[in-house]
DNA sequence: GTCTATATCTCGATAGAC
DNA sequence: GTCTATCGAGATATAGAC
């Protein structure tokens, strides 16, 4: 399903450019560390991405297709909107946590002003015809109309479970050190991680049933 | 009551570098930027705070002093466990739109990996007797016992809080294109953000009422 | 304590041969 | 397309006069 955009070199470079901005961030990666890690000359480098700007930009394009395209797949299957929204949060928690630098870069990126990622969005809702926030907007407003959640603010709400979900995982050194989590532990943080954000949305958001639960 | 810990000119620099970091992150800071704004020359700046390293130090304790201060003030007040949580997400928030950089500042350096805010927290502990998160800890596993919240996962609970709390902010600039918030919305939008989140959190972590509501 | 001048170094980018 | 060598900007940090 997933379209080839770039090269195998072009690629390979991507992904070792990924990882050093992870490391470092924008500014504080290197050229020369990509080049390295990439297995080719930093004037090589030059020749295929032009820039650091352009490199950088190139890579979070490349970060946001896969994610996008991750959770366009289950979003239009039928079901209930908790559901969905459930289900959301269990795809977008097992792609960061097996991506676990991305939501750092991300993150960075915004505390940086976010003007490359909004343009790379910009860029990606052309293409793909698909702005996800703009889709949960729409599930979360029909779930109010049906009586199957809550009346809440529907921005807010949203907002509040992308930020639940990811918070963890942007400060996860500081986290883990805070909660004393082990190297051992953590597949079952994670999986409890989960647990506990579908279990406070559900209670969070669904209509009071009268006199029963 | 606060301790005055740094001289007058020394604060005022922390409070430009402060400014720096947060405009420019740690690695795109300028030691000549920070002179400038602080109205001293750069080796004055070398003088008072060595290198850059420990600059960047000395505004993350500068902060985390201010931030912890400020926490620790009403969480001793006799109040509910909902109420304390209620209040600390008024106060949380109040203190970083009101201090709008802070947030990117800090998930900037999470983000890096944490090793600079790991050591001032350890330090800031022992200083100050105090550690916000594990007094959260005391107040949620209170609650749960009196009967006041559901029997809720207490770490994962107190994550979601903090980060249903902090994350619009940390994006703010990409939150608001993407949803379209306005400059003059802006002061309602961080006014609603408030309200839904104890909203949510009522909702979410109160023990249900039998028969009614 | 203050300031100018400068040493030293690192990095992004490119020229130019192959 | 690939690679070496190098340029030149711009950064941290400091020496040394006052």
């Amino acid at each position: 399903m997933r379209r080839k955009i770039y090269s195998d070199k072009k690629e390979k470079i991507l992904i070792e450019a990924i990882k050093v901005f992870i490391d470092k961030g924008k500014y504080g990666a290197r050229m020369q560390k990509i080049a390295d890690k990439a297995k080719i000359n930093k004037a090589m480098l030059h020749y295929y991405f032009t820039d650091k700007d352009t490199l950088y930009e190139k890579s979070l394009e490349y970060i946001f297709t896969n994610l996008f395209l991750r959770v366009k797949d289950f979003i239009d299957e039928e079901e209930t909107a908790l559901g969905k929204i459930n289900k959301f949060v269990d795809i977008y928690i097992d792609f960061i946590s097996e991506n676990i630098g991305i939501a750092r870069f991300i993150a960075r990126e915004m505390a940086d002003g976010g003007q490359v990622v909004k343009k790379v969005m910009r860029n990606l809702t052309r293409q793909e015809n698909i702005f996800i926030p703009l889709r949960f907007i729409d599930i979360i407003d029909r779930a109010k109309k049906d009586g199957e959640i809550r009346n809440v603010d529907t921005v807010h709400t949203l907002i509040s479970i992308i930020g639940m979900s990811v918070f963890y995982f942007i400060g996860k050194p500081v986290m883990d050190a805070i909660w004393k989590i082990k190297p051992e532990e953590q597949e079952s943080f994670i999986r409890a991680r989960k647990e506990c954000i579908i279990d406070f949305i559900n209670h969070g958001l669904r209509m009071q049933a009268r006199g029963n639960n």
